[in-house]
DNA sequence: ACAATAGTGTCTGTGAGACAATATTAG
DNA sequence: CTAATATTGTCTCACAGACACTATTGT
């Protein structure tokens, strides 16, 4: 370390939260409207700064979630993306932010958070393309999220945080069709999700579509990491395909 | 966020680095005797406060990275870990840990550092164990990087970032081995690493062994993810044999 | 009946792993 | 020559993807 006359600096910690969810078989991520400078009125992730108390980093995420999206961290998937620490990103000074991901299955509407002016449900694509502008370097957040979870749909039962407690197999497919932005076959995918042990289990019932064959239920299953995993495919083996 | 008349609270921010090596065909990590409180004379991750100045926290890992084990960073793979802010991981404190990944090749011998008391190279498995104690949450750190690194053995070209300029298709299978734990086939590994594009291209000349029949060499390719991935053989599967 | 979606069966090419065979060096 | 390692060749089995086909509902 160094000498101990030396006094290292004391900078400000906050946590902001990309909180991914599926509606309209698209991705969308929770924005608010920031009410106080800097940015103010611009949409933001939410977020907040650490508390004084032995708050730990985590507790921290799961507290803003309830705050501001009134979501249960227990209940959800959340875990850390990475920690922002360039030096202008904030105005107000030294300032690192360690965002997390979390995962919500579909959400009746717009969460009105605590805090922010405002709260709601964005297109990721538009925050993506830019056509939606984001305070600080939430953008760049977002995609390191969009693109985590993206990884983790191949190697973790993570699709089943995007649907409630029971759903039907072609549910689970609009999740990874939506979340890679592909296009899956439905009799392949249907057995392939079942051939991993443990990734989903019957809910037994069944239930009607408005229109077809009605589809059977599941739920979740135990597994975490799935075995053999879901790869998503190559965008280069299309380009052979002429 | 929060009203304006409440102030947050200030934290210390400090940088750890998990070095990776292969020495002797063993996964070895970077560790420094502590020279000052806390954890006075225990082994520890070099690492270091975040600088006052406008130094984000990215050209400080790398900073610590020259300072502690005189490496450049500019050359060497490195990439955030991630942060660690359990209250009561530092006694000093509210302090919080950014933790960075480094990758070297083969150094000659323990680098010496200029803040620590010593530094050395040791075991991975010896902190996995628990038969080498560390400071603070640094183990847990540890594990993470290792784990961090198993993966993306898998779908980067990170392995490279363990051999010098130039190395035998037999060296980069150790780097494999000797990380993932496992025993691979020379001939099918021979075969697969040269299937990837872009992961190695030749170097032209040749290079004895002790023994045998001299190798090729090869250096870095240009590709950074490796298409189609190198995949970590399935312990499941290895009990089906039978 | 038809449309629409759920679920099953079958074929085929590719690729990974097992392992035989050949090449090239040192001693 | 033999030992040791590098490199190439070949076989086989499993599996992913394409897609025909059957099942079950609403209208």
């Amino acid at each position: 370390m160094v000498d101990e006359s030396w006094s290292p600096p004391e900078v400000l910690v906050t946590v902001d939260l990309v909180i991914l969810t599926l509606r309209e078989a698209s991705l969308h991520v929770l924005l608010v409207e920031r009410g106080v400078e800097p940015y103010l009125g611009e949409r933001a992730l939410p977020g907040g700064f650490l508390n004084n108390a032995g708050e730990g980093i985590a507790e921290a995420a799961a507290r803003e979630l309830r705050e501001e999206a009134d979501l249960d961290g227990a209940q959800l998937h959340l875990e850390q993306l990475g920690t922002y620490g360039k030096p202008a990103r904030d105005p107000r000074g030294r300032v690192i932010s360690v965002a997390y991901l979390a995962i919500a299955p579909g959400l009746p509407e717009p969460v009105a958070g605590t805090d922010a002016a405002g709260a709601g449900w964005e297109p990721v694509e538009d925050v993506l393309a830019g056509r939606l502008g984001l305070a600080f370097d939430h953008r760049q957040i977002v995609a390191d999220g969009v693109e985590r979870a993206r990884g983790k749909l191949e190697h973790t039962a993570l699709a089943t945080a995007f649907c409630g407690a029971t759903f039907t197999i072609a549910e689970l497919q609009q999740v990874y069709e939506a979340v890679w932005g592909v296009e899956l076959d439905p009799r392949n995918f249907y057995r392939k999700v079942q051939k991993v042990p443990g990734f989903i289990e019957s809910a037994g019932d069944e239930r009607k579509a408005t229109k077809g064959r009605p589809a059977r239920l599941f739920r979740a299953g135990a597994t975490t990491v799935l075995h053999p995993p879901l790869v998503r495919p190559d965008p280069a083996t299309e380009e052979e395909r002429q």
